[in-house]
DNA sequence: GAGTGGTCTAGACCACGTA
DNA sequence: ACGTGGTCTAGACCACTCA
């Protein structure tokens, strides 16, 4: 029917997520069936369908037959890791983690670049462990932006018990949907290597990313450091 | 219509695969129109195109519109990179290549498991770097099993003009449709620093993949080394 | 049993590429 | 002008979840 640019299903896509951007349906809630949707974007079944698949496809909602269609969580056990790539070599799954700590800063200009801030803007800095065992696998620094995570304190983050981005989505109503990462192989710094047990100069894995919440806003930039002796950071090209 | 497990277009997708590994059509070729794969199928057109779609999603095919399917090749220069995650920090793109030798060999346990071959069946081995400019960037190691690829030398490597996977589509029917990468930050052996003209145990960023051919067939083993000194490893997560 | 998503069909009309 | 894929609709029937 519409003449307009984006085919029907792309648009209501949209509205879809901007619905979710602005919290008309939080993360684990069920959206309104197919059919109900179909009547409010007056569109067929099957355009609202379309529009469903590739926001299943993005990881952007859920389906379960019978039941409904959800948006998606990282509260969910099955998400947790989602976005995590490192596994063990031996098939390992899980770490122990450890607040090194959590600060207010002003984000740097590479941070403000990253984040679509300006300059010195108001940032919250974490930095994080996370072992097997006892050996550290990962240091995490994150930079978010103050005014999405106002607030935040090492308190906050020790008391919670999943994942960071759980916590993020519960509590500051921030929903990680997709990131970009660079991956570099560095040489471990002094610091780096006091932290994970390492002799200065070791191989590690640099991991640079930018995620993204609904709208493709970006909200937190982060750099991993992975040791991978006995990880490896998985891919699958297509 | 059919009780049996998978759905129809499931099944259709499968049928199609095969017939692409049987070399019913090959890369570049054009797909009979849906309407005609509909009748052969004895489907209706919505569930032939729902298999389209799949094999669309995953890069086996491409639709053209108005032209027609075709089968998906890596002869295209918009596909010829497809598999390769190193860019440019500075956006530059493209590399020279020199072959440091191709020989026969044996598989080794790790290899043979790879690949799916018996241990010492033959394989051939192919080392080549990736240069910017004067500079080595990546020092490539590959594994392919003889019995798919007889014959090849270093002058057929040196005298084709497109890429490695270019190559094993036109000369011996071998179409990589995914590929399973492991990385891991390593410290340069003094072989591979000499190589690549670097210190011993520079930090090198190690990719070790294993490619599919249709019907997740592995047929090819690589070991990148790749120096991400200017250069970075791009990865999207969803 | 009522309601949900999953599959499959049938057909209309449009946009595009080729010649 | 023709044939291709792209969009959109309408409806039937099935499989599953949950009260």
């Amino acid at each position: 029917m519409p003449k307009s640019a984006a085919p029907l299903y792309e648009q209501i896509r949209q509205l879809i997520v901007a619905a979710l951007a602005e919290g008309e349906w939080r993360p684990g809630d069920a959206l309104p069936s197919e059919a109900a949707l179909a009547e409010r974007f007056h569109a067929s079944p099957g355009t609202v369908r379309r529009a469903l698949d590739e926001l299943t496809a993005a990881h952007v909602v859920e389906r379960r037959q019978g039941a409904g269609t959800f948006v998606a969580t990282h509260t969910a056990p099955r998400d947790a890791y989602r976005f995590l790539r490192l596994v063990a070599d031996d098939g390992t799954v899980g770490f122990r983690r450890e607040l090194v700590h959590c600060r207010r800063a002003r984000a740097s200009a590479e941070t403000a670049r990253a984040l679509h801030l300006r300059t010195s803007e108001p940032v919250i800095e974490v930095r994080r462990l996370l072992l097997r065992g006892e050996r550290a696998v990962v240091l995490d620094d994150l930079w978010l932006p103050e005014r999405h995570f106002a607030g935040l304190s090492a308190e906050i983050i020790n008391e919670y018990p999943g994942t960071l981005y759980a916590l993020f989505e519960e509590r500051y109503r921030v929903h990680m949907v997709r990131a970009e990462e660079k991956l570099r192989a560095v040489a471990a710094s002094a610091e780096a290597a006091s932290l994970l047990g390492l002799q200065g100069g070791a191989p590690l894995l640099s991991v640079d990313r930018v995620a993204f919440t609904y709208g493709d806003r970006p909200v937190e930039l982060r750099r991993g450091l992975y040791h991978t002796e006995a990880d490896h950071y998985r891919n699958q090209l297509n």
